[in-house]
DNA sequence: TTTTTTAAACCGAACGTCCGGTCTGTATTG
DNA sequence: CAATACAGACCGGACGTTCGGTTTAAAAAA
C-alpha cells in the first residue's frame, strides 16, 4: 500500500486518539506527518475524508473482537484469552502508532464520538459489534454452565452484561486518568474476583 | 440570582451535552439565548470562563451524589436507592434545561472530557468523587455483610467496583445509542441479578 | 545510452469563511 | 445622573481548502 497515505493516516490517528476532531487542525496533521498541505489534498479530498478512513481501516477493525479465537474449553480460560488479547491489540496499536513514548495515553471514546457525528452508519455498525460481544460472552457463559464449570443463579445475558460492562466501565475512567494501557490488569484481578463468586 | 446569566448558563450546558466545546460555537450561543454578543461578553470574559462556571456550577455538583442520603440497613435498600436518586437527578436535570423534547440526549462524557483539557484540576476533582464513590459502596457492602444481608467469597472492594463500573458502563453504551434516560431500569435489572448471587 | 515525455508526488502562497472577542453606542433602571 | 444591560458592527487571526507550479522518477523514444 502506498506508504505516504499510510503515514498520514497513522499520525492523524495519534492526533484524534489524543484530541478531538476539530481540535485537530490541518496544520498539525501536515507538520507532524513532515509534509505539505498540497501532499496532503493529494491523497485525501478532505479532513472528514481521511477521518472516515482512519475509522473504517483502523477504529472499526480493532473494535471487532475475534471471540471465536477465545478457550472454549472453560469460562476461565475464555475471559483470560479476552484480556491476553485485548493487551496484545494495545500493544500492537501502539507499535503501529510508533509511539515510543508511554505517557501517551490513548483516548478511543473521543475519536468515538466524533464519528457518531460524522460518519453515517457508524453508531449502526457499533451497536452490531455490540450485541456480538454480548452473544459471544453470554455462549462463553452457558458453555462454563453446562460443564459445571460455573455455579450460578444469574443468567447468561446478566453475566455477559456484567464482564462487558464493567470493562467499559473501567476502561472509562482509565481514559479520564489517561492510564489506558493499565485496562488488562485492572479488569483481570476485578474479573478473578467474581469469577470466584460464580464458580460451581 | 442574575437570571440572564442563569439564562445563558443553561443554554450553553444544554449545547455542551450535545457537543464539544469546540463544536459550541459563541455564535450558535448568542442566537439559542436570544441575546447578543455584547449581553454574552458582558455577563462572561470569555467562552472558556462560561464553560468553567458551568462545570462548576452544574457538572461537578450533579457529580456529587449524596451516598449518605441512601438507606444504610440494607444494600438492597442501598443501591435501590441510589437507581432512584440518579434516575431523580436525570429529570431534575431535564427540567433545569428546561428540554421538553424527549429525543434530545444528553452526552455528559464528551462535556466531562473536555473540562479534562480546559479547567486546571478537573481530573484531580473527579478523582477524588471517584474515590468517595468506590469508599461508599464498599461501606455499604460491609454493612450488608455485617447484617448477614450478604455472603460472597468477593472482597467488598471488588463488589464495589462491580456496581460501579457496570453502571458506567451502561452508562457509555445508552450514551453512544443516544438512550441514556433509560439508565435507570438497566441498572437495576442488571444490579437485582448481581444481588441475588451475592445475597445470603 | 541519451534524450524526451509523462504522470504522480509534492509544495506553499493565497482565498474565502468563520471564529472568538472588542468596541462604541443606546436604552433602561435606580 | 450614573450605572447597568444590552445591541450589533467590526476586527484580526485561524481555519479548511484551492490552485498554479516544481520536483522526481520511471517509461518511451531517439
Amino acid at each position: 500500500m502506498n506508504t505516504t497515505k499510510e503515514h498520514i493516516m497513522k499520525t492523524a490517528l495519534k492526533l484524534f486518539l489524543q484530541k478531538s476532531f476539530k481540535e485537530v487542525t490541518m496544520k498539525e496533521i501536515v507538520q507532524k506527518t513532515g509534509l505539505s498541505k498540497g501532499a496532503f489534498y493529494h491523497y485525501f479530498p478532505s479532513k472528514q475524508d481521511l477521518f472516515s478512513e482512519i475509522i473504517n481501516t483502523y477504529y472499526l477493525k480493532m473494535a471487532a473482537v475475534e471471540y471465536e479465537r477465545f478457550d472454549r474449553k472453560s469460562f476461565y480460560g475464555f475471559y483470560h484469552d479476552y484480556v491476553e488479547y485485548i493487551m496484545n491489540e494495545f500493544m500492537a496499536l501502539k507499535k503501529l502508532l510508533e509511539d515510543t513514548n508511554d505517557e501517551d495515553d490513548i483516548n478511543y471514546l473521543t475519536i468515538a464520538f466524533d464519528a457518531i457525528h460524522i460518519i453515517p452508519d457508524f453508531n449502526l455498525k457499533v451497536e452490531e459489534l455490540h450485541v456480538l460481544e454480548l452473544t459471544a460472552w453470554a455462549e462463553a457463559v452457558a458453555r462454563g454452565r453446562a460443564s459445571g464449570e460455573l455455579d450460578t443463579v444469574m443468567t447468561d445475558d446478566q453475566i455477559a452484561c456484567m464482564f462487558v460492562y464493567s470493562n467499559d466501565g473501567i476502561g472509562l475512567h482509565l481514559i479520564q486518568e489517561g492510564r489506558v494501557k493499565q485496562l488488562g490488569p485492572k479488569m483481570l484481578e476485578l474479573w478473578d474476583g467474581f469469577y470466584n463468586e460464580i464458580k460451581a
